[in-house]
DNA sequence: CTGAAAGCGCTTACAG
DNA sequence: CTGAAAGCGCTTACAG
C-alpha cells in the first residue's frame, strides 16, 4: 500500500491550469462551449496529475448515485453469482457501481441491508435470488427508485428478466426429437416449481404432444429413481430422456449405467443447466442447456440503468434466450456430421 | 415502485424541530453535549418523519466513503460467492457498503473496474479470486488503501485471509486414522497447487509418517484413475482413502462400488470442500471438510475495515479454521456411538 | 448547551 | 467562451 497520498482535487487542476474549476468541469464532462485547444490542455493536464473526479461529490450534486443496489438471497452463488458479474460487467462501462447485499431468512436483518442501501441513496435496485418462485422475506414499499427482479419471480407489474425456461427445454427435447427418437419422457422438478411446469411444456411443444412427464425432485435421486420406475413399467422404455435438470440427468445417466443400457445408443439423454461440475462429469459429458446468466445478468443491470434514467417503463419484462450446449449424451445425427462442444 | 418522494433532509429535520442543523447531526450521532430530553426529541421526530441521514453527504465530509471494494476474478463463484456474503454480513452492522467487481482475464476491463472503485474513495479493498495460487491480472501499485487478500494468494507484505487447509486434511486424515484405519492413502490435486501441498502436508501429520499421496487433479475422473492404479498395483490395497476434493472423493467412491467394494466397510473415504452437491450426492454420503468461506468473509471484512481505520497492520494474516462434516462415507466408531450429519 | 459558518469536491445556472 | 457564486446534504471546529 502506497502512502496515503492526498487526492488531488478539481481545485488543484484548475490552480495548475490557471482556469476557474467550472472550466475544468466543463472540460472534463464536454458541457458548455469552450475552444477545443483548451479543452484538449485542460484533460491532457488533469491526465498526467493523475487526477480522478470523485464521483461522490458528484453524485451529490446530480442527485444521482450513480449506484445500485444488488439484493440476492443465494446461498451457494451458483445461480446468482453469474447474473452478479454480468450486472456488474454491463454497469462498469456506463460509470455505475454495484452495491452487494446478501441476505437470508432474517427479515430483520435483510431490513438492515435495504436501510443501508436506501442510506446510499441508490439509482435502482435488482433482486435475485435462488429459485424463481422464492420471494424474498422483505417489504419493498418504501423503496422509491426502479427494481428489477433478476431470475428471482417478481410481484405482478413489476421489471423483470427472466430465463426462457420453455425455450431452453423445447431446444433440448426438440434436439432429441430431430435425431429420430420418438419415445421422448420428461423427467424433471417438482410441478410445484413453476421452471419445472415451464421446462415440461418446451417438451410437450418439441415433441408435438403430451407425451408423458414424471414431476419429482431436482436431486440425483430421482433421476435414479425414476429410471428404476420408468424401465419396470410395462410397455416399451423411452429410448431419450430429457431431463429438468443437469442433476437429474446425472443420475438418470448412472442408472442407466448401472442397467448396461448404453447412452447415447440405446437411450439419448440431455439435462438443464449447463452446471459444469455436473455435466462435464457425465459419462459421457452431458449435452445440456446453458441459461445465458451472465446475458441475463446485464440485462438486468441495462434494465434498471434504462428505468432509472425514466427511459423504460417501471414494468418491462425481458425474456433472455437459453442456448443448447451440445455434448456427446444426445448422441449426432449421423447425416449432418456435427461436432462436439459446439453449441447451436 | 412508489412516487420518487424528495427525501427528507437533515434540513427538514431541523426545521421541523426548531433548532439548528448541526444540533441535529449531533443529537443523531451522539457528539456534542445536549440534554437527554432534547436529544431524545429529536430522534423521536426523526425518526416519525422518516429521515435516513445521506451517507455520501456524510462520507464527503468525514473524508470516509464508508465502503469496500470487491474485486473476484471467480466465474461461478463456488468459493468466493459464500466470501462475499461473509464480508456482506460483517459490514453491515458498521455501516460499511461493498461494492462489487467481477473482473476476468482481460487487464483493460479489470482496470476499469478498478477504477471505478478508486473513483468511488473505497476504504478498502479485498481480492478473492478463484484459486488460492491464482493471480488477479492487475497493477495495484496505485492503490492507496488497504488492501486484504481473502481466498487468493497474496503478494508477501499483504494482509491476507486463508483456509487453513493444512488443518481440515489433518482433521479429516485424523478422523480415519481413529477409527482404527492404518493403510490410509491421499488422492488430491496437482503438486503444484498450494492447496494441495498443503493438505497432503495435513495427511501426513494425521497419519504420523510419509504414507503415500497420489497428487494428480481435481476431478472424479482423477479419483477413477487413482483407484485403477492403487488396486492394480502390488500389495494390499488401502483400507482408507482421503481425497484432496469433493469431486476427488466421488471420482472415488464410484468406482469402488463399480469394483463392489464396500464404502466404508472396506474402504472408508472423506473428501474436501463439503461441496453439497457432490457431498451429499455421494453414496454414501460424503464425510468432509467445510473450509468456513463465509466466516473467512467475515475476518476479511473486519480485517479491511480494521485496517482502513488504522488499528490493524497492513500485513496481518489470519487463517481459518475448518470444520469437519461427518455423514457416513468415514464409517462411525463402534466405541462413541456418533451421529450421522454432525459436524466435530 | 446551541447555532452560525466553513467546508467536503464537485455541477450548474447565470452574469459578463 | 469563462468565472463567481450557489448549492448538493451533511460534519465539525468554534464562538457565544
Amino acid at each position: 500500500m502506497a502512502a496515503r497520498s492526498p487526492k488531488v482535487t478539481i481545485k488543484d487542476v484548475a490552480e495548475a491550469a490557471g482556469v476557474s474549476i467550472a472550466t475544468v468541469s466543463n472540460a472534463l464532462n464536454g458541457t458548455g462551449r469552450l475552444s477545443g485547444d483548451r479543452r484538449e490542455a485542460i484533460l491532457t493536464l488533469a491526465r498526467k496529475m493523475r487526477f480522478r473526479p470523485n464521483v461522490m461529490a458528484k453524485a451529490l450534486m446530480q442527485q444521482r448515485s450513480l449506484a445500485i443496489g444488488l439484493l440476492t438471497n443465494d446461498t451457494y452463488g451458483r445461480f446468482s453469482f453469474p447474473v452478479m458479474s454480468g450486472i456488474s460487467e454491463a454497469l462498469v462501462d456506463h460509470g455505475v457501481s454495484v452495491f452487494l447485499s446478501t441476505i437470508d431468512e432474517d427479515p430483520a436483518r435483510a431490513r438492515a441491508h435495504l436501510d443501508a442501501l436506501l442510506d446510499r441513496r441508490i439509482d435502482g435496485l435488482i433482486i435475485s435470488g435462488r429459485r424463481a418462485d422464492l420471494n424474498i422475506p422483505i417489504d419493498l414499499s418504501d423503496v422509491d427508485v426502479p427494481v428489477v427482479y433478476a431470475l428471482t419471480a417478481s410481484p405482478s407489474g413489476h421489471a423483470h428478466v427472466a430465463v426462457d425456461d420453455l425455450d431452453g427445454s423445447r431446444q433440448a427435447t426438440g434436439r432429441l426429437h430431430r435425431l429420430g427418437r420418438r419415445r421422448i419422457t420428461h423427467v424433471t422438478g417438482p410441478e410445484s416449481h413453476l421452471a419445472a411446469r415451464a421446462r415440461a411444456d418446451g417438451y410437450r411443444q418439441a415433441i408435438g404432444h403430451q407425451g408423458r412427464v414424471l414431476f419429482g425432485r431436482w436431486s440425483e435421486d430421482w433421476g435414479h429413481e425414476a429410471v428404476e420406475r420408468l424401465w419396470s413399467a410395462a410397455g416399451d422404455p423411452p429410448d431419450a430422456i430429457s431431463c429438468g435438470s443437469d442433476q437429474i440427468a446425472r443420475g438418470v445417466i448412472d442408472a442407466l449405467r448401472e442397467r448396461d443400457i448404453a447412452v447415447p445408443s440405446s437411450v439419448a439423454v440431455v439435462g438443464f443447466d449447463n452446471w459444469e461440475i455436473v455435466s462435464q462429469a457425465t459419462r459421457p459429458p452431458l449435452t445440456t442447456v446453458d441459461m445465458n446468466l451472465k446475458e441475463l445478468g446485464r440485462q438486468a443491470g441495462l434494465l434498471v440503468l434504462g428505468m432509472s434514467r425514466g427511459d423504460l417503463a417501471p414494468d418491462t419484462e425481458r425474456t433472455v434466450p437459453c442456448s443448447l450446449v451440445v455434448r456427446q449424451s444426445c448422441g449426432t445425427d449421423p447425416t449432418r456430421g456435427e461436432g462436439v462442444g459446439s453449441s447451436s
